[in-house]
DNA sequence: AGCACGCCGACT
DNA sequence: GTCGGCGTGCTC
């Protein structure tokens, strides 16, 4: 027993280091619970915080300095869990992520495990499918190549770091289980995320059909004792593959031996809110102190992936070929400038073709027109900021044109400087109004919306798909959520309402943004038959984005794109850290991001390290909160990270204004 | 993040 | 004269 060890006649009782799920960088000291039993590293307590209970989580015994007096300190009131949840190499990992995206630890676990944001207890997992015979496929000789190099052996702490491009319905998948089922072969264990919950559930019934109950699922939509449940399985090793979305990569894995990352390029990777991790980049990490070959996945890389495939840093393995006997679709272009409706007559003409030969047509509108970006509406000329390259965003009150990105600021444009057209102004529309028009245009066909108004119900979402799927719907209409993997054998037409949307929004990532929504949401059509048809309709049929997509001129765009980041000092050529000053008082928000970029531009530095800003966020209003932000550029991440650190200790956001800090952000909205 | 303590407007 | 607005300050 280590409680009351004698030390020079002074009675030290033990005390225990807590984590609790507070936005504070520390953490805190506490008494043994009433039965005196001291938890142990990695279990979860209930402790009393301020006036309230809160669950915490044992990171060990305290040394107790001192410092709080123990007759101030409080007692554990429980100890919820008789086996820790993690190890000394977990927390190795949660460390490592509070301290790369700058979160404290406390909020940074209470994200990590499950069980751990609310107060809730603990049953365990029922009983599991019967295991039946795995159906592995043949493989191609692409496939079997990438299988053979991917799965050599790897040192710990090399990188083995893969890539998978292929396109659209190449057979990737089968790559990522067959390496699985070679990894779990030698007692080693899995994670294979996908981008979103709703792909988890697809590739879950799929992998348990092959492989049992060594399957396990892993994401935040399942009850916290659900996900309980699954993470102890995948701890005592009877689960050894995880399949799930971005939290997944945190599962408790006995000995990693894989890890996959389906569809790479997806944001969805990055979480929303703190700590921003990339879950991509945590794989990476996690992949290197295990020995393990990281394999990341897509059709359309992102540019961070392109640039690591050409250093090398990315081994690439090539599928170039579609394997259920469809071919990449044709690709026509429909320039829209100076049309009255929202469907131009080609689009149209295929719309009802398609339906009278008894296929399918998909239609896409990526909805985000962004108010406030000027455009011509005759030759879709954007005012774009000179020194950033993103589009600028109209100011009604002071009547200028502002960069929300570094602050230039530009007189208003009456005439377009393109085209000299007077039509100039905002441009907004959703699939509401697309919806309405193909109705009225077309009323034999039966559409559907798929979007997030119309799916915020549950199952909505399956019950419109399943209807697609069995011919009782004539055209999909939706959002990204028609982008992504869905198969449907029947669809032969894709119509792209306006692919330029995106190009607007005053992003550096819009390009390649752009141009892999159209790659993708292209690869729906033709998947399964050869006479597959796209429609892209543009107000830019010029642009590089849509010029490249639409030939296919995939090398290009990457070259192209990669040369523009490279002069503009944009990832991956640096490393980017955001502030947002968030504040009921625009001014508060203001002044406080300007006090910030000051201490900033103050502050000894590596430099390749720089300012940019401070500006109002392109979002610059979000819910009665202003917010303005700051970007601190750098070539290398640990120096941006100790110029950032240092600037903070010196630094008190004025009252009521919060501070949101994310690195490597992947939009800066 | 919560949750309470603390000073300024419209109500029985 | 109180009830209550949310500004700010702390949590072992």
């Amino acid at each position: 027993m280590k409680a009351n060890r004698k030390s020079a006649g002074i009675t030290t009782p033990t005390v225990i280091e807590v984590a609790v799920p507070a936005p504070v960088d520390r953490t805190f000291t506490y008494l043994p619970p009433p039965e005196g039993v001291v938890p142990p590293l990695g279990c979860r307590v209930i402790v009393p915080f301020g006036r309230r209970s809160v669950t915490g989580i044992v990171l060990g015994e305290g040394k107790n300095a001192g410092s709080p007096p123990v007759k101030e300190l409080k007692q554990i009131t429980r100890v919820l869990d008789r086996e820790p949840l993690f190890d000394e190499e977990w927390l190795e990992m949660a460390r490592w992520v509070s301290r790369m995206y700058m979160s404290p630890l406390g909020e940074v676990l209470a994200t990590m495990l499950p069980g751990a944001r609310r107060t809730k207890e603990l049953p365990d997992r029922t009983g599991d499918e019967p295991a039946v015979a795995p159906t592995p496929l043949d493989l191609s000789a692409e496939q079997e190549s990438a299988v053979r190099k991917i799965s050599r052996p790897v040192d710990p702490g090399a990188e083995a770091w893969h890539y998978l491009y292929g396109i659209t319905g190449s057979g990737k998948t089968e790559v990522f289980l067959q390496l699985a089922e070679r990894t779990m072969g030698e007692g080693r264990s899995v994670i294979y995320l996908v981008p979103e919950i709703a792909l988890t559930h697809q590739l879950f019934e799929h992998i348990s059909r092959r492989f049992g109950p060594l399957a396990a699922m892993l994401h935040s939509g399942l009850t916290a004792s659900q996900r309980l449940g699954e993470w102890r399985r995948i701890q005592r090793g009877d689960a050894r593959l995880v399949v799930g979305a971005r939290s997944a990569v945190f599962a408790p894995l006995q000995r990693p031996g894989l890890f996959v990352i389906d569809e790479e390029h997806e944001n969805s990777y990055k979480a929303g809110n703190a700590p921003r991790y990339h879950a991509r980049q945590v794989a990476l990490w996690r992949s290197v102190r295990a020995g393990a070959p990281c394999v990341l996945g897509s059709a359309t890389p992102s540019a961070e992936a392109w640039h690591l495939m050409g250093t090398g840093r990315l081994t690439r393995h090539d599928l170039t070929r579609r394997l259920s006997g469809g071919s990449l679709p044709g690709i026509r272009v429909l320039d829209v400038r100076g049309a009255s409706g929202l469907i131009s007559d080609p689009l149209r003409e295929a719309l009802v073709r398609t339906h009278r030969e008894g296929a399918q047509s998909i239609l896409f509108l990526n909805r985000r027109g962004f108010a406030g970006v000027f455009q011509c509406r005759s030759c879709g000329f954007s005012a774009d900021c000179p020194r950033c390259s993103v589009p600028m965003t109209f100011h009604k009150g002071r009547n200028r044109l502002v960069c929300h990105y570094c602050g230039h600021q530009e007189k208003t444009l009456q005439v377009c400087p393109g085209c000299g057209s007077l039509d100039v102004g905002y441009r907004a529309f959703g699939t509401e109004r697309v919806e309405e028009d193909v109705q009225r245009e077309l009323p034999d066909l039966r559409i559907a919306r798929l979007d997030t108004d119309t799916t915020r119900s549950r199952g909505t979402l399956g019950t419109v798909l399943r209807r697609f799927a069995e011919g009782e719907i004539d055209v999909l209409l939706g959002t990204q959520m028609v982008a992504k993997g869905l198969n449907f054998p029947g669809v032969r037409t894709v119509g792209i309402i306006m692919a330029d949307t995106g190009l607007n929004l005053p992003d550096f990532r819009a390009a390649e943004r752009t141009f892999g929504l159209i790659v993708q949401v292209a690869g729906r059509a033709g998947r399964f038959r050869r006479d597959g048809e796209v429609f892209v309709q543009t107000l830019r049929p010029e642009h590089g984005a849509i010029r490249r997509a639409v030939r296919n001129e995939v090398e290009q765009f990457y070259e192209d794109e990669l040369a523009l980041r490279r002069t503009l000092l944009f990832p991956p050529y640096t490393r980017l850290i955001r502030l947002v000053f968030r504040s009921r008082s625009r001014d508060a928000a203001d002044k406080a991001a300007t006090a910030f970029a000051e201490r900033a531009a103050r502050v000894p530095r590596n430099a390749s390290n720089q300012v940019m800003g401070p500006a109002p966020a392109p979002l610059e209003r979000i819910k009665n909160n202003w917010r303005y932000h700051v970007l601190l550029r750098g070539e290398r991440l640990p120096d941006l990270h100790r110029w950032c650190r240092s600037i903070l200790s010196s630094y008190r956001p004025g009252s009521a204004v919060y501070v949101e800090i994310d690195v490597d952000p992947v939009n800066l909205l």
